[in-house]
DNA sequence: CTGAATCCCCCGAGATACTG
DNA sequence: CAGTATCTCGGGGGATTCAG
């Protein structure tokens, strides 16, 4: 439901190659058996969690999204939204202004992914200290 | 406090080298000024977060955990766990008997960052099949 | 403004073999 | 049983360039 303006129409396929990161002996040896590994191997790259904490209160532009992540490349914003949306957890909406406006949401699953997620960000935000001491002290004690 | 039998004592330093994961030019863009950035840094890669689900019930032997993790090899399950054991998260109990017992554990720390995860691992395996039908709807449409 | 295409480097992680 | 040491390789992700 809910139409949308467009469905992003031809995007010139890159490579249909979905890695399958570190088949053995291409056994199929992912995690398909082990939902956690499967999920994680979807959302547990270094920007996908970043980009769902950030669209959590609000749809935002792809621009403003790439000013809110520090440090995320304009190619890797890019990527991780398609793949978020291919998972079903994140919306494209493009509004055909000029210069175009394309605002990226969560979807409901999204919505729901990002309750964990936003409990996992509020640990770190609380422990990272404890992390960060318990570091010196190992290495201190070599 | 709680006197272990030893503090795994020498471990012949590997490298020291703390990776940094791209930095551009050195500059330290890690994600030292974001709380989850340097969280996931830490925790976001492919075993820790199924150790510390798999640690969290009761304290488990190194190869009793290597049998539950499904598929991680020997080397990579050392490594995690020292890593977790470097963050604070988790404890390394040596019994001197022969053969050698190790016991790992998660520590209060380690037990307090298992709740936002085991929700994620909840959520994993409420909704792994959404992701796929949600992945295959898109495929479709190429 | 949003995004695709190329090039390329680095490090995560598997395989294997060896120790106490 | 519980590690460690090496070698190797794939691919994740940055930088850059081009396009609608």
């Amino acid at each position: 439901m809910n139409a949308r303006i467009k469905p992003a129409g031809t995007r010139t396929e890159p490579d249909t190659a979905v890695p399958l990161l570190h088949t053995t002996a291409g056994f199929a040896n992912d995690g398909s058996s082990c939902p956690i590994r499967e999920v994680l191997d979807r959302v547990g790259d270094t920007w996908s969690i970043l980009v769902i904490i950030n669209l959590q209160e609000q749809p935002v532009r792809f621009n403003a999204l790439k000013r809110s992540i520090e440090g995320i490349s304009q190619r890797m914003l890019t990527v991780t939204l398609r793949s978020l949306e291919r998972d079903g957890l994140v919306t494209r909406t493009v509004r055909p202004t000029t210069p175009p406006e394309v605002e990226y949401g969560l979807t409901e699953l999204g919505q729901s992914i990002a309750v964990p997620i936003s409990s996992l960000g509020s640990w770190a935000a609380s422990n990272r200290d404890s992390m960060r001491r318990a570091r010196e002290a190992f290495d201190l004690q070599s």
